[in-house]
DNA sequence: ATAGAAGTTATGCAATTGCATAGTTCGCGA
DNA sequence: TCGCGAACTATGCAATTGCATAACTTCTAT
């Protein structure tokens, strides 16, 4: 009966829980996805979640405000990174939307799993929906600073459109690529991304190679 | 203990199934799809369900199937449809892959849900597999009929490349519009799928409207 | 030091779930 | 018409699951 046991010292254990719920997700799906699976791939008692997240479904809704984390990070860096020309900045974000962490087969099936549940559960699609409005905004940005440098402003209409079109784009190739990570080239859905917003703005984009190397 | 009940006649009971399957994956998620559920919705006690699919397994397997089969309907309504020159043909397709019954947020949650478990189930993996390859290859070839009738043949890694990057354009439109069918018009996403076709290719595509009224 | 608060484990329970089994009803061919 | 195979229902069971509870351990403030 001794229960020997390490007290979560500097980290927060919380987040040691959330991990090993995306892990679990990722490998064996939601349906699999139980909070004593989930309690032992992170080491712990499985009264030990209850006691850190009220319920399973605070767990999962945990989950999915770090995949929208994850998922939103390379926007971030791009955002906040050292200030670019508008060009840079913009071909800077599409390649890290495609390359990196963000290419990672495991957060595709993170991402639809979420995605499959929107419908099913309230809290999801609020949490998507604060998520992708950020992003749509921050994309809106970008392609408007591009395009006022290049002297065309553009009217509201033709920033909503543009900003559709190349999140489209971009998501769409982020998903072709990681659902074909072994037979799709990376370098490839690069550059067919970068040539498709070039196409789309009408604009020349700079050269940009993945992790901030330039050529 | 009288179990009156009438014996399905002319079409297959499999197929109510299979749909309720559906309905319910769509409705409450995966997670809360059991056997009973679905018994439920189908109208039938849950043994039937035993009866006729050799497990849950197979049963969810069965509607992955005709997941499938319902996304890939409006392709093959082009390819099989009267014949056309290759350019209403393309434009047939990619208006086709955006509204009607595809553009129903239903077929994400569906999509999205078994998506999310190609990791995890490999029978799920072996469906999309053969599913996305003939997709892609029917692409393909609307693609090189259209480039062929220009005059500029393309080379193989020409047609690949066009082909993933203009499915990744309609796979991304198709997902922003389902994910925000309330806020997005349908027709503005038509629009800009056959604009961002016309950029990627360098060609002009006739005005087709949904539902094959053309104007 | 020491008491109290919080972290952590162990164990149990009621509800659910997939599947099995036995029995009932229907339709069809001989 | 009659019998037999298949469609169908009803019921039960063992395993699983989310959650509750009690007990124990560690940390921190005083």
């Amino acid at each position: 009966m001794t229960a020997s046991f390490r007290r979560a010292p500097d980290f927060d254990r919380k987040a040691d829980m959330i991990e090993a719920t995306l892990d679990c997700i990722a490998d064996v799906g939601i349906q699999a996805t139980t909070v004593r699976a989930v309690a032992a791939r992170a080491g712990v008692s499985n009264g030990l979640i209850r006691h850190h997240f009220e319920s399973k479904d605070k767990l999962i809704t945990a989950a999915y405000r770090r995949t929208i984390e994850m998922m939103s990070e390379p926007m971030l860096a791009v955002m906040k990174g050292p200030s670019q020309p508008p060009h840079a900045r913009l071909a800077g974000f599409v390649v890290a939307s495609l390359s990196g962490p963000n290419a990672d087969p495991r957060l595709l099936s993170l991402w639809a799993t979420f995605i499959s549940q929107i419908h099913a559960n309230p809290h999801f699609a609020q949490e998507h929906r604060v998520g992708y409005a950020a992003y749509r905004e921050a994309t809106e940005e970008l392609i408007a600073d591009v395009m006022t440098a290049e002297g065309r402003i553009p009217s509201v209409q033709e920033r909503r459109r543009l900003a559709i079109a190349i999140n489209a784009v971009i998501d769409g190739l982020w998903l072709e690529g990681c659902l074909s990570a072994d037979e799709i080239d990376e370098s490839l859905q690069i550059s067919i991304g970068l040539r498709c917003v070039e196409a789309l703005l009408g604009v020349e984009l700079p050269d940009v190679r993945p992790e901030g190397k330039e050529s």
